[in-house]
DNA sequence: GATGAATGAGCCTTCATTCAT
DNA sequence: GATGAATGAAGGCTCATTCAT
């Protein structure tokens, strides 16, 4: 995807890794304009010279980092969705994963936001296109509960955006809720609201559901 | 609160919002970081020289413009809220009303939430502090819901946070939305979304409520 | 013609000559490539930063560069042209003339000759176009010597640019030259060389003419 | 000539041979300064790695262009003078084959012109030395012509390098003749100039110089 | 001998900020 | 108070050259 001089296609990969994480910790705390290449490349430890042979300009370790960082919420995802069955049971696990994970990287989840802005064309695209069908997959777990009887909405589309946006509230708002909350407060109530929102019956049998109600 | 040369405070109050409001029409398009000086100067029509008379640093101006767009949203929570009796009817307007005031300020909340982080430590307590004034304001709707027997919930606290922040999901991904969606389908299913998640009795007399399941 | 950042169009003619003569100072031994803005800067006595109100980029005083030299040259032809009457005469001392400023300027010419290829496309247009000018100016002088039954040759356009091409011989090749003849020995014998290539009556009257043959 | 850290001197030569052919490839088009060793190495089929077991800096392979370009005219000048009897008709039938081959290795030429300036000291001068030597054969027609009662002047040395000079015109300014004239009747008028320029004597016996006349 | 990955000095350019008028 | 010219530090990027395999 990302022009490199370097031959060997094992070597671009593993590099191109190494550079994205050294880079992802300075993003994390000085953001993408602050930080510098010669930064970047201390961190990545990979001479300038060489940093440049495995990416074009500054803004491809933008889309490299943006992408890692996005993967990792979209594995747990993956992960979460298919370690349960019923939708509303998957959609219950999954948000409870989501906002875990997004916690644990709520300063890369924040980085992500704010400088997904940055991205030239092409990369927001493709970002932006990745973002898009992980919503659909809520949407999907949405239409599946109301098919199964178990949620009723007027509107799944709506709703999965706003639930997907909801499950990285700690990442943007941390500083208002966590003083007060804990992170399983905050995640017990959001999957509460989140189900009444989406008018899960009380009555039905998923014990995750069941519990938290 | 901005350090300034100039004797007379309203001459100062005058320019300072001379440039921000001319600061902001720039940033909306290209950011904090990629604005320069001089293109603040010349969008502000103030001189380079002249402009550092009223700000001591470019950080001066983020903070400005921040105050001055958060401003505008404040502004319409409090005449909403003014203009409504009820809890919920309060709740359910200002929704409409910050969504829709949200979407129209879609890029200069973009650009808050994106540069945020640029603030220095002083700038971002304040710009904080008044924005948890306002989630409070929200938290006492809720808690008066409940009060009066019309919602329930186990934490208001968490979820004024949460609703605080689903106002201005259209800014920050209504890349996503509003291709599939109108503002008013959005906002409808938002709080139809909302009151449900607080449990609001549908029996109730409010008539936006109402309407509205 | 130069874009700058600078009101004053009087200061920046009066800067962007002081940037010019600087920067030939260091072009004529270092040359374009192998010269460093910061060299240019301190040359001219300018800091980096101002420099950069005046040009937009180090390729503009190339262009500058340029443009001065050939100015002084074209000066010695019009001055010296204006200064004598018929066609002979003036081609006889223009060619003195320019043969000895092409001298005093030969790192100067040099630097021309080896740096135009790195001219842009618009530059290097006007610098061509002002120089088959003068070319052009050549050829008047022969097809008027020709007119008068002092000259006579096949193609006066093409000697107009072989003796024009000839006038700056020693810039190119005076370290052939010059340590064996002296710039007036050289001078004599060219003209001779000339006028017998244009078939020039010994007869006629012109001074200059009559000296040399 | 050159160091190279291979001991087959056969292997040397050939691939500096293969390198400077593939670096003037290159140069034509971008000039010296211009074109990287990643792109010479390219050019001419070689790694980047093994090129330096060849040469030791890329100024050498300025020289091995250098060398090789005007190697190819003086190749026409040797079989051209040795093709013909009669100093003039060598001289004029020189002046012919030059100008051609000058013109068909116009940008290799006007590389040479334009980069000399870059070649060190120790380079330059053995480039200088082998076309003064050739400047000195012109001298020598130009005597033997004299000797031979064919052609007169006062500075056969000076006229040498004028000539030489000449030959080589349409490489640096053929952008204004090429345009207007076709490169035989530039040569024929040149060869017309020149003889005239040197009082060949019209009724001599040439057959070329008859011709022309 | 050959390969190609690695190094780091140095280049052009931008821009926040200061200062003279 | 206002203007706009001046400063110089710092950033992204290139490229000649070296080195490990």
């Amino acid at each position: 995807m990302i022009k490199s001089n370097i031959k060997n296609p094992d070597r671009v990969r593993m590099r191109q890794k190494q550079i994205c994480r050294g880079a992802i910790k300075v993003f994390r705390k000085k953001g993408f304009h602050a930080t510098s290449m010669r930064e970047i490349a201390k961190s990545a430890q990979i001479s300038l010279g060489n940093l440049y042979d495995y990416i074009e300009k500054k803004e491809d370790i933008l889309f490299l980092a943006h992408r890692d960082i996005l993967e990792q919420i979209y594995q747990a995802f993956d992960e979460t969705a298919a370690a349960f069955d019923g939708s509303v049971d998957r959609l219950v696990n999954v948000i409870r994963a989501i906002v875990k994970r997004s916690f644990e990287l709520r300063q890369e989840i924040l980085f992500c936001y704010t400088e997904t802005k940055s991205l030239e064309k092409k990369y927001m695209k493709e970002i932006l296109r990745k973002e898009s069908e992980f919503v659909g997959k809520i949407e999907v777990l949405i239409r599946d509960g109301i098919a199964a009887g178990e949620l009723r909405c007027e509107e799944p589309g709506v709703l999965a955006n706003v639930i997907w946006y909801n499950m990285t509230i700690l990442a943007l708002r941390g500083w208002n809720i966590l003083p007060a909350y804990s992170v399983e407060t905050f995640t017990d109530e959001l999957i509460r609201f989140t189900l009444r929102g989406l008018c899960a019956r009380e009555g039905e049998k998923n014990k995750e559901t069941r519990d938290i109600f």
